[in-house]
Order: structure tokens, then C-alpha cells, then sequence
DNA sequence: CTGTTAGCGCCTTCAT
DNA sequence: ATGAAGGCGCTAACAG
């Protein structure tokens, strides 16, 4: 391949060593070297051999990401914002994705225990119910921030938002305008963030005696979730409001409420949790309940980097909530 | 950290070399000891330290995927495709964003030629102009294989979808419709992928004397491009269809209908390149023509790994073009 | 079938 | 301010 330091360092009349602290700018070698040797170095575009330093040093400059799915506008955004504190700080990134699969994040998770990573960031598949892979990260001591679809442990930090709150605000919203039966969309139980948004939920409805909820399990099964859809608005007690829990499900909602011909907002009020500008021209408009996904990315990479560099997290940042934002568009107006 | 092969090797009273054989499955040892060894290195939890057997064996198990923006759905879809092949391969996926920044792009390609990585996926930043970085790679026979916004050489094996081809479609079809002044609205000219795209467009127009096309330069900005959107929609020679050459700004001319009131598609008609299943609850539905986006992630992992593994390209593989899929919707249906 | 030896390329003592 | 030597953990070549 390339030039080694080795060769380097002959064609300079130097030792290896020299070399070496020469180009990580060491305070013990004279200036002037220092400018020979990282002229010669970039003309003959040296790049110091990334395995034989890891091994060396043993860190590998690297952090992992591992995410249920990518095609899904939360999970690229809050991709995207991790990518760029990591290429800020230098790091590389391995992406993994586990398409919802607990054994898949098993084996990942397996195969980064050996070093190959200074640290991962994880949102938990939706078929994770065991969390012994996790814990043995805390025990091997190699940090680990979750985010978005955590897992709830003291020792573990995350960053999150307030689904509790979010899906609150968002069915008294739907209860503001005047529903008095308003059904939940969820998808896959077991998930935390799945109960707390269902948790919001039912706090509203709790609160409010006149309004009744319906809870729906659908799944990523485009078609049966219509199915189940269908049924739903085709009973004689149908619902005024549906509040989807992922924007999938509000798009199967959509997708029923086109064909069956049901007015929105007059008959039916939707809102959902979507991380997806263009639902402002959906038709009508979609009123949706916005997570900072960009911002958790960068707010997760930022944690991870605390703990690599062993630096002391604040207690605020140990379990950090960022707060989503409710866009009211029209599928949900009042009347 | 964890146990090593020599610690594993005492623990067993055997050789290094033969308990690192013994798990690489060599035919050369005892179906006994095998067992022993791979037993107690379970037992252990033992994972070989990837940097000692990168440097080793030099090669890394990893691809480098380099795209310009993650949140866009046909590079979310294609990262998808790839990063399926690259697990079913055993190989580990690095993620580079350049947010279609040329020198950024280039920097990472100098960071990755030091054998970090096996190979290399890259879909060329809109910037990008020179492609010296990219030759670079030819030379030092680093495999590295483009896709989309390809670099147009010889050398390099690239994966795309026939543009010309799909955008004369398009055309055509706005045509059919019976538009007689297509304005195309296309974003980053130097791009190979905007030229192709544009070629068909005026291809289309060429064969049909009656209609007139018209191109608008557009660019990131969104407030910009609404801007000449509505100018375009407001002079006395307005156009009765619209071709975006991708969805963002097929959004921004969606914006800029709903605040004229220009009823689509009786008085103006819309299609675009897209990737986005949403489009279809657009207001109108919007018609777009699609890429096989997890497709053509998938074909350009698989002829990477072709080319890593040595073996040779079929000419079809050299430079692969997969079809598109023209969806016809209401924002594009003729009179 | 198993063991011994050497070295991948770098960084980090320890000398000078 | 520079050099020499050793070893990170693994595997391949060479013995036996």
C-alpha cells in the first residue's frame, strides 16, 4: 500500500520514533524537525495505519450507532446529527441496524465488545424484551448512550424526549376541539417509549370525564393495520380523533380515511408523533407532534464523547429530556 | 478488557496459533480440540481483537459508505440496501455525511486511504468538480464503487438509474397531459445526475414542436426557491406543468400553489423525482417518478464486494442501470 | 495435528 | 532533542 512511518522516517533520516511525535506535534521536538517532517509527510501523503495505532493505544477513534431502522425520518435526522459531532471530534462511524430484530442487536452488540469500538449509541429494536446484552456494556465498562427507545436503567444515560407529556398535550388537543372518542394507534408494545406515549394518553383522557379512548395495536404490516383501521371507522360507536402513535400508522389512517371518504378534520380529528416536514401538504394538513430528532443525535454523540474522554457528566445530563413541539395543521382543527 | 488468545491458549495448554486456528475452522486440527477450544472461548466470551488481525491480515472487514445527506429518503433507502449485504457479508459499515461539501468529501477520501477500510460506496457531493480525490483511489487500487451521482470514468464501476430516460418519460407524460409550457426546476447544475436528468427533459420537448420548456436553476434554500417559483407562476407566460428534478423542490412548488391558489392539475401540473411514499396522500397526489433506491443499494454493495473478493465483473456489472418507476397520480392527470 | 517464531505498523518507555 | 527496543494481539510460515 502506502508509505509507512518506518519509510518515512529513513527517507528522513530520522528515527521511527521521532517521526512519530514529530507529526502528534510532541513539545520535545525541535520546531524545525517538526516542519520537515509533516512537509515530507503530506507530499507523500502519509496516513498513520489506524489498526496498528489502535492496537497500540487501545481506542480506536471509532463510536458505533445502532438503530432499528434508517428509513425513518426520526432515525436519520437524529443520524445525522450524531455523524456531525463525531466528524467534529474526529470519529469515525459505524452504523448498524437491527430492522427491529432482537436477535440481530444481540449479535451486534456481541460483536463490538471486543474493542473494535470506543463506545456505542443504541435505540432499542421493538422486539428487545431481555436487556442482558445492554448490562453486559455496563459491566465491560464501555459506554453506551441510549436514545429515543431506551432502556430504563440508573446507569445507563439516555436522552429522550417527553413522550408522557408530548402525547399528553397532543390528545387535549384532539379533546380541545371537541373529541369525545378518540383512538390510539401503537405499535409494538414492550417498547418504553411506546408506554409512555400511551401514558400521555390516557393521562388526558383521565382528566377529562366526558371523552372515552380506544387503544389499537397495530403493526408494521401496512395491510392489516388498514384492516384494522377500517373496522375501527366502520363501527356503529367510531371515533371523532385518532392519534397515531408513529407516523406509519397516522399514513394508514390517511390512507382509510381517502377511501372510505371520511371527512378530516370535521368527522375524524387526526394527529400523530412524525418527524416529517412534508405532512404540511398531506391532504388536509397533518397535524403532528415533532420530536427534536437532529437535536437528541447531537445531544447523544456529546454524552458518549463526555464519557469516552472519562469526563463527569452533570446529573442533568445523565437522563436528558428535550422537549418535542406540537405543529397543529389542519386534520386536527377545531370545529 | 476482556480475555486474549494467549490467555485463552494457556487456559487450554495449547499453542496461540493453534487455538486461533482452532476457531477459524482450519482443516488442520483435531475435530476435538476444536470443540475444546471454541467450548471455553464461548465460555470466556473471547472476540479477537479486530485491530491485531486487521493489521495482521491487512484488511478490515469494513466498507466506507460517503453520501451527501442522510435525510432524503432515496439515500436513507439505498444506505438500507447496503448496509443489508454488508451484514449478511460479515463486514462492518462506516457512515461519512459530506453535506454535499467538496472539500469535506475530500478529506474523508484522504482519511480512508490508509486502509481503514476494504472498500468504498460514494455518491458524489453536489460540489464536487474535480475529481482527483477520486482517481486517487484507481491508482492506489482501493476498490471503490459510485453510485447516483456518479463519477462518469471508465474505471469506476458505478450503479445508477437511467435518467435520461426516466425524466424524457416524465416529460412525456406531463405532454400527454396536454402541457404546452413545462417549466423544469432543477437543482445543483454540474452534477452528472441534473445534466442526465435535464437531457431527457429537453429531449422530450425536442420531439414535440407544440410545447415550450422553460429551466429554473433552484438551489437549498428554500425560501429562495419559493421565491422564484411564485415569480414564475405569476408572469403573464406562466407554465401549466412543473417537472421538479427532486422532491424538495416539488414541496416548495406544492407551498407555492396552496398560498396562489393555483388549482393542480387543471391549471398546472406537477410531477417529480421522489423517493417518498407520502407523496401519495399529497394535496393532490403527487405523481413521481421513483428510483429503486434499496435496489441500487444493494447492486453497488454486491459489485463492491465482487471487487473485493476479486473476482472479476461481469461488463453488465461494470456500469449498471436500473430501471425507474413512473407513478402516475392525480397532481399530473390530463384534462 | 500442534508448536515455535517472527512480524504487521505504531507508540511509549527508557536511555543517551 | 533524538534514538533504540519492546510489545499491543493476532496469524502465517516453517518446523516437527
Amino acid at each position: 500500500m502506502s508509505v509507512n512511518l518506518k519509510q518515512l522516517a529513513k527517507a528522513l533520516n530520522l528515527a521511527p520514533s521521532t517521526v512519530s511525535r514529530a507529526l502528534r506535534d510532541s513539545h520535545e521536538i525541535s520546531q524545525d524537525t517538526k516542519e520537515r517532517v509533516k512537509k515530507l509527510a503530506t507530499e507523500l501523503g502519509f496516513e498513520p495505519n489506524p489498526f496498528a495505532s489502535s492496537l497500540r493505544q487501545s481506542k480506536s477513534k471509532t463510536i458505533a450507532v445502532i438503530i432499528p431502522e434508517i428509513e425513518n425520518n426520526f432515525f436519520s435526522q437524529a443520524m445525522n446529527g450524531i455523524e456531525k459531532i463525531a466528524q467534529s471530534k474526529g470519529y469515525h462511524v459505524l452504523i448498524y441496524i437491527t430492522h427491529e430484530n432482537f436477535e440481530r442487536e444481540k449479535s451486534i452488540l456481541h460483536l463490538l465488545r471486543n474493542g473494535r469500538v470506543d463506545g456505542l449509541l443504541i435505540s432499542i429494536s421493538n422486539s428487545t424484551t431481555n436487556f442482558d446484552h445492554i448490562e453486559e456494556y455496563v459491566n465491560a465498562m464501555i459506554p453506551l448512550v441510549s436514545f429515543d427507545r431506551v432502556y430504563e436503567s440508573a446507569t445507563i444515560p439516555s436522552v429522550t424526549t417527553d413522550d408522557v407529556y408530548a402525547a399528553r398535550k397532543a390528545t387535549e388537543h384532539l379533546l380541545a376541539g371537541g373529541c369525545k372518542r378518540i383512538a390510539y394507534l401503537s405499535m409494538a408494545e414492550g417498547l418504553s417509549i411506546s408506554a409512555r406515549r400511551k401514558q400521555g394518553f390516557l393521562d388526558a383522557l383521565k382528566k377529562n370525564k366526558q371523552a372515552t379512548g380506544i387503544t389499537i395495536e397495530c403493526s408494521n404490516d401496512d395491510e392489516k393495520n388498514r384492516k384494522l383501521i377500517r373496522q375501527l371507522l366502520q363501527q356503529k360507536q367510531k371515533p371523532d380523533g385518532i392519534f397515531a402513535a408513529v407516523e406509519k400508522l397516522a399514513v394508514n389512517a390517511y390512507e382509510v380515511c381517502h377511501e372510505l371518504k371520511i371527512p378530516v378534520p370535521s368527522k375524524l380529528k387526526l394527529i400523530s408523533f412524525s418527524n416529517s416536514s412534508s405532512t404540511a401538504l398531506f391532504d388536509p394538513p397533518l397535524s403532528t407532534v415533532v420530536q427534536p430528532a437532529h437535536l437528541i443525535g447531537e445531544e447523544t454523540a456529546k454524552v458518549l464523547f463526555k464519557l469516552i474522554e472519562k469526563k463527569i457528566l452533570m446529573p442533568s445530563e445523565k437522563k436528558q429530556v428535550l422537549p418535542s413541539f406540537l405543529n397543529e395543521r389542519r386534520s386536527s382543527a377545531g370545529k
